[in-house]
RNA sequence: GGAGCGAUGCCCGAGUGGACGAAGGGACCCGGCUGGAAACCGGGUAGGGCUCAAAAAGCCCUCCGGGGUUCGAAUCCCCGUCGCUCCGCCA
């Protein structure tokens, strides 16, 4: 959410700003602006009121103690308490009114962000890593997932239909060496603390985060119980401290946490339709930094520099790119995608995507920080990222650790989470 | 799922219709005392909004959240959320 204050003083500002993300946002910003003005006409009318009531209830209290007749001035204070009501009454509607509009206004892109309509604007920042040569043909991992008999695919599909898959034998051990692998680097070298939360979240954890009230469709509901499925850990993790007044000195907070995500693809339908890189359930290790205005950027860097070091480890070939202006999240001011090659699909693929969302998402859930003693409660800046995610890492493992026979040599360092075992095949 | 009880400031806790943004205590901060400290003494310590260029100042709101009753609500009523206790069920 964007500051309200920001939004009327620099109108002209905030709508170039928006106008760079590719979509125009002028109407609803003009929208904003006017219920804004209304809304506080009313508050200077009734406040007014208000006041006025206040005093008179106070002498009421008093002239009766000592015997006077107050029906007069009753009966004007009732009626001034009607018109208080009917303007409180306004100013919810325009309040809830307002904040409805404002929820669908997405963050400001930070100015070292290049302007660009779409990926095409994307800028690479580094590459890590060279794409190995086979001498011969390289399978994508969905063939070879296959033909090891790790990854079952028809089983996940008659389990839960289209977009989902089962993992077995050394391809579930896998999986779970990867998780635990990448949640060790993050505690153990990167000062990472640990947390596993619920994957079911109410809906104002949805808003915090940015996912409700416009990407609804892209989420799992319990109407039942009125619960949404994670996404992604950001959700939790993130609002793990909303509406609290957090010590500077306790800053940065960093953590790593575990979970399983869900998405509903919605608008993807027959996108990426094999294998394991767009699926309904998958895993994922997030990092998750609550800091100050002032250190958010340096701990995006670093963060970026956290994700890569997973892949670095793994020795899987990777790029950085820095997303443009049209390319970038809804509650993202800066974002770094990491991009693992695929030698079997032949192409680079998303695995970490790293964003500074700096007060947009605090403000939404009304997480702050203390920069002193005594001094007012500022938002905290957030940042999340990928740690990474999990499938596609396996997906990438099977894709460039093939061997010609078909089998798959495992990256040294998972070798301790693998029980010693070398190869699938 | 059923029954009952509860939610007050940084923490504990009083208040059950009128001067209450809120007694008292603790914690913390500042000052005094001291060679220094403890003890003691004095003072201070919530958030949001509106007016405003800003500051200062004033006003409004906030005693879990939302409605209502009333001239006036922390206090009474209704709804919701969360917590606790007992019963039932359950991995």
């Amino acid at each position: 959410m964007l500051d309200l204050r920001l939004i009327r003083e620099q109108t002209e500002f905030v709508k170039e700003r928006l106008g760079s993300r590719g979509d125009n946002y002028d109407e609803l910003i003009d929208q904003i602006v006017s219920l804004d003005e209304k809304r506080r006409k009313i508050i200077a009318e009734v406040e007014n009121l208000k006041h006025r009531r206040n005093l008179v209830s106070k002498e009421i209290g008093v002239m009766m103690k000592e015997g006077k007749d107050v029906t007069a001035l009753r009966e004007e204070m009732r009626q001034v308490g009607d018109q208080i009501n009917e303007l409180d009454a306004l100013l919810r509607n325009v309040e809830s009114e307002l904040e409805r509009l404002t929820l669908f206004v997405p963050n400001i892109p930070h100015e070292s962000v290049p302007v660009g309509r779409d990926e095409s604007g994307n800028k690479i920042v580094r590459v890590w890593g060279e794409p190995k040569e086979f001498d011969f043909e390289p399978k994508p991992h969905w063939e070879i997932g296959e033909e090891l008999g790790i990854i079952d695919f028809y089983r996940g599909v008659k389990l839960s239909g289209s977009r989902f898959y089962g993992l077995k034998g050394l391809g579930a051990t896998l999986e779970r060496a990867l998780i635990n692998f990448m949640l060790d680097l993050h505690t153990k070298e990167h000062g990472y603390t640990e947390v596993f939360l619920p994957f079911l979240v109410k809906p104002y954890c949805m808003e915090g985060t940015g996912q409700l009230p416009k990407f609804s469709e892209e989420m799992y509901w319990c109407e039942r119980d009125n619960l949404w499925l994670i996404p992604t850990a950001e959700v939790s993790v993130t609002n793990l401290h909303r509406e609290e007044i957090l010590d500077a000195e306790d800053l940065p907070l960093k953590y790593v946490s575990y979970s399983a995500c869900f998405r509903r693809e919605a608008g993807a339908a027959g996108k990426d339709i094999k294998g394991v890189i767009r699926v309904h359930q998958f895993n994922k290790v997030e990092l998750v930094k609550i800091t100050t205005p002032e250190q958010s950027y340096e701990e995006l860097e670093s963060m970026v520099r956290d994700a890569c070091h997973v892949l670095e480890l793994l020795k899987l070939p990777h790029r950085v790119v820095l997303l443009c202006t049209g390319d970038l999240g809804f509650s993202a001011s800066k974002t770094y995608d990491i991009e693992v090659w695929m030698p079997g699909m032949n192409r680079w693929l998303e695995i970490s995507s790293c964003s500074n969302c700096e007060d947009f998402q605090a403000r939404r859930m009304n997480l702050r920080y203390r920069p002193y003693r005594g001094a007012k409660p500022r938002y905290a800046h957030t940042l999340n990222g990928s740690g990474v995610a999990v499938g596609r890492t396996m997906a990438a493992i099977l894709e460039n650790y093939q061997q010609k026979d078909g089998s798959i040599v495992l990256p040294e360092v998972l070798r301790t989470y693998l029980k010693g075992v070398e190869r699938i095949g």
